[in-house]
RNA sequence: GUGGGCGUAGCUCAGCUGGUGAGAGCACCGGGUUGUGGCCCCGGAGGUCGCGGGUUCAAAUCCCGUCGCUCACCCCA
């Protein structure tokens, strides 16, 4: 048997219901917010990701669908979207359009990482955008947009962590602060003993208790924001208060991206496991510039979309669809039934039938497992009297609906029952 | 890339101190009304016991390898 490619899940009925439940509360949200939509390539250059998102991340260095196409180019299937959408912002001339840019986007992401709960290899996420201002209102809209797509899909129990991570001017100070922090002291993991070399930010993301223990009294990124930075944090942290936005400050939460500056923040859920971030984003203020456009500040979050549905609250059971179910009987039946099945869904409803000349019970037996409202006897009996039996499966309930009517009179029962 | 756990019917699993024909529940098909679902009863179909090798008179059961799944590390959504 030939299976699916490690990492990658089917998406199956019912779950796609509920995913698109999830989109389309989601799209709403971003239309109160002025937000709209883009739709990207799901493979762009490599060298996008490389120069956005940061050669030494993780995500390039060692997570990326990267491989070459029939004309030797490299190509990558997208790790993330933001580097994309600016991308396409940039070339499509939207840098010249007046006040700040709004945009969303979901679709699928691609890593090649082991797989392990609530990490896919293919994972889909629900983005946002906004270009073209560094003002602290945008990433309270931000924020706000995003806690109200949490709360609007039924997500509770959530956490908004939130840090500041500053401008490269006050994190030359500061990296160097921590550099001589670290290498004051000894006994890191061998992960650290790299880091603190390499990136020493990342030592924070340590989940060793013995690492974390070392990191007591190390210096924290916002005792070195310059007086702009400072500024920033204090005016975003002022208006999430004023919002009733709870959060937890999180000096020590360090985002895996290069490109982020100033704000940061994640959103984090219970029954998740060790992965437990079901969004995350923050401001990137050098990205657009580094991509070759102006110097435009930029922010933005991610959802995890696998993650997200793992924690909403299980989808009310045992209801009946608004679904019409017809059981014929007899060759002259099956054609009238054929007719009617086309006059139902004319009509804008829900409706099917069986074609393989099984017997009403198991057709009815059918329309049971369908969860169908009603079952539609139409037999020789029926044909003749011009009138079709209906069955209201839920309660057993039986009528006769004159054929000629049966799809009006079906669609205003089906619309009362609700 | 590293480590732990697990791989028996479509699904969830039992059986595994080696030994009578490989099982259960759910799901599926048929029957119990020749035109009526759900419940119940009866019957049926369905398995290379992940794969390969080894030990043994004998292996789903023990050993080795391998593949896969899963959780965790790393990192992120």
């Amino acid at each position: 048997m030939i299976r699916a490619i490690r990492g990658m899940r089917d998406l199956l009925p019912p779950d796609t219901e509920r995913w698109h439940q999830v989109e389309l509360a989601a799209r709403e949200v971003f239309r109160r917010y002025g937000y709209r939509e883009m739709r990207l390539p799901l493979l762009e250059r490599t060298e996008l990701f490389a120069r956005g998102i940061g050669a030494e991340t993780d995500i390039v260095a060692k997570e990326m669908y990267t491989f070459t196409d029939r004309h030797g180019d490299s190509v990558t299937l997208r790790p993330e979207a933001t580097a994309q959408v600016v991308r396409a912002f940039l070339e499509n001339g939207l840098a010249r359009t007046a006040g700040v840019k709004r945009y969303f986007l979901i679709g699928p992401m691609f890593r090649y990482e082991r797989p392990q709960k609530g990490r896919y290899r293919q994972f889909h996420q629900i983005n946002c955008e906004a270009l073209g201002s560094d003002a602290p209102e945008l990433d309270v809209e931000v924020i706000l947009l995003l806690v109200d797509i949490l709360r609007e899909v039924g997500l509770k129990d959530l956490r908004l962590l939130l840090n500041s991570l500053g401008c490269p001017v006050c994190q030359v100070d500061f990296r160097a602060e921590l550099k001589l922090f670290l290498f004051d002291r000894e006994g890191w993991c061998p992960d650290c003993e790299r880091r603190r070399g390499v990136n020493a930010l990342r030592v924070f993301d340590c989940k060793s208790s013995h690492c974390q223990k070392l990191l007591e009294g190390a210096p924290a990124l916002i005792d070195f924001l310059c007086p702009d930075c400072a500024r920033h944090y204090a005016r975003v942290k002022e208006l999430l208060g004023r919002f009733r936005v709870d959060f937890t400050e999180q000096p020590r939460l360090v985002r895996g991206l290069d490109y982020y500056t100033r704000t940061a923040f994640e959103v984090t859920a219970l029954g998740l496991g060790a992965q437990d971030a079901v969004a995350g984003g923050g401001r990137y203020n050098g990205l657009i510039r580094e991509l070759g456009g102006p110097d435009l500040p930029g922010i933005g979050f991610a959802i995890g979309q696998e993650r997200l549905m793992e924690v909403l609250p299980a989808a009310a059971a045992d209801v009946r669809r608004e679904l019409v179910f017809l059981a014929y009987l007899g060759a002259a039946a099956k054609d009238r039934a054929l007719a009617l099945l086309g006059e139902l869904r004319a009509q804008g409803l829900a409706a099917l039938m069986d074609f393989d000349d099984r017997s009403l019970k198991s057709q009815l037996s059918l329309a049971d497992r369908l969860e169908a409202a009603a079952a539609v006897i139409v037999g020789e009996n029926e044909l003749q009297e011009g009138a079709a039996q209906v069955k209201w499966l839920a309660d057993s309930r039986q009528e006769r609906l004159p054929l000629g009517e049966l799809a009006g009179c079906l669609a205003s029962r089906l619309k009362a029952h609700g």
